[in-house]
DNA sequence: CGGCGGCTTGAAAGGCATCAACATAAGTGG
DNA sequence: CCACTTATGTTGATGCCTTTCAAGCCGCCG
């Protein structure tokens, strides 16, 4: 689909995908924090200090509004990079939370801006992830709750599956999550996959999800995908 | 209130704010370009050649959907740099176009990543200012109308205005584009501001907005600034 | 086994979109 | 400069989608 995908096979002494430069990274990245489910990995307003890379599990960055809402603003997943809206106010821009059983690596932001200083390559890199990151979740601005949460599946798809051929994934979050990531009630995000599977177009066993129309579940996203 | 505003002030010569560093960026962004009001910049999917400085005016970036609605994505005023989002995929991800006329300036990419590679303090401003543009919109996940255009007053005030204790500017887009952007019917945005102005938190004249209760704008949209 | 959080389904309420009509401003051509 | 045309903004009435509230079920973990 993008170049990324052929990058990410490069390096298979870690899971750092395309961020992994001779193992320069490796070398940043050696302390690691073991997150439990649930865990906190940094509190919105906290100096700025580490960007961390996941390299298990995953990540939400939320923060909760004047009545106790929690709202989403992103999610990291296996081989992405976390903390970089940090950079510009030095301080944590959301709250960071594991929303499983999480491993990530810390990344020290002066020695990584002293690494890219002297690797040209891995500048490269960092400025084309960071530029996605840019783009992540576009989908949000989709009008119905249908398109929003189809979008939302065949991002997940590509995201956490390793091969492109895949057509399912395993959940690493609650309806609630979805529905606070979607800006969608958690009841809606329950009907609406209701509605999708009743439709034959997904199936969901335990917190496993099968994508079996990902052509008419991308004409329902409008396109955001393929 | 940040770091930002306090180096805007010191290359006096151009208006790419901490952008511009002993003047490197503004040979590499010589070459101008004057857009009309409406003009395409450049459209969704073309090869992904340059970054775009934007010295005056405004730009939107957006794309329409199936049903022919147009969605923006983001909005870029006067020192802000306009493409990041391109780097990843080498094409424009959205198509840009002038909200009013407006001048910008050519930065060719390679040419660019070749400066980042020599200058490192050049370098440690543009992550800066990538990672600021990953901070943008984060209030288009609040719930409510009101909400929504409370916190986009407060943006556009804060980044249309050159000095921080100004309370008014001048709109550079009609409320269709505003609709477009938070996601509500023009009329929703017309009968909010319209609530707005009977609350005496603000008043209109012509395209000129004034903020009379900023901190009141502020409760409204849930503390996303202050 | 009990309790709690997560998921499902129904009914009702509310906020925003849509449609429509009109007012006003802006742009165009004579 | 004015008349005409088009785009933009305003206001009201209606309907729909999503939220909210409520009740019940299921699964997980202590």
């Amino acid at each position: 689909m993008n170049s990324l995908h052929f990058e990410q096979s490069q390096c298979p002494r870690c899971s750092f995908g395309v961020f992994c430069l001779n193992s320069e990274i490796i070398e940043l990245g050696r302390r690691k924090r073991h997150l439990k489910k649930g865990a906190i990995l940094h509190s919105r307003g906290e100096p700025f200090k580490y960007l961390y890379a996941v390299k298990q599990g995953a990540i939400k960055t939320c923060d909760t509004d004047v009545i106790g809402n929690e709202l989403i603003y992103s999610l990291y997943f296996k081989n992405e990079i976390c903390g970089y809206d940090a950079i510009y106010k030095q301080q944590y821009f959301y709250t960071a939370v594991a929303l499983v059983d999480t491993e990530v690596c810390e990344i020290a932001y002066p020695e990584f801006l002293e690494l890219l200083k002297k690797k040209p390559n891995l500048l490269s890199r960092v400025l084309l992830l960071m530029s996605q990151q840019l783009t992540w979740g576009s989908y949000l601005k989709s009008a119905t709750a249908q398109q929003r949460v189809a979008a939302f599946l065949l991002d997940l798809l590509q995201r956490l599956s390793t091969d492109h051929s895949a057509s399912s994934f395993l959940l690493p979050m609650t309806y609630r999550d979805i529905g606070n990531y979607l800006n969608l009630a958690t009841e809606t995000i329950s009907r609406t996959l209701s509605q999708l599977k009743k439709d034959q177009l997904i199936s969901i066993e335990n917190k496993t999800i099968y994508l079996f129309e990902k052509e008419a579940l991308n004409d329902l996203a409008e396109g955001f995908f393929f």
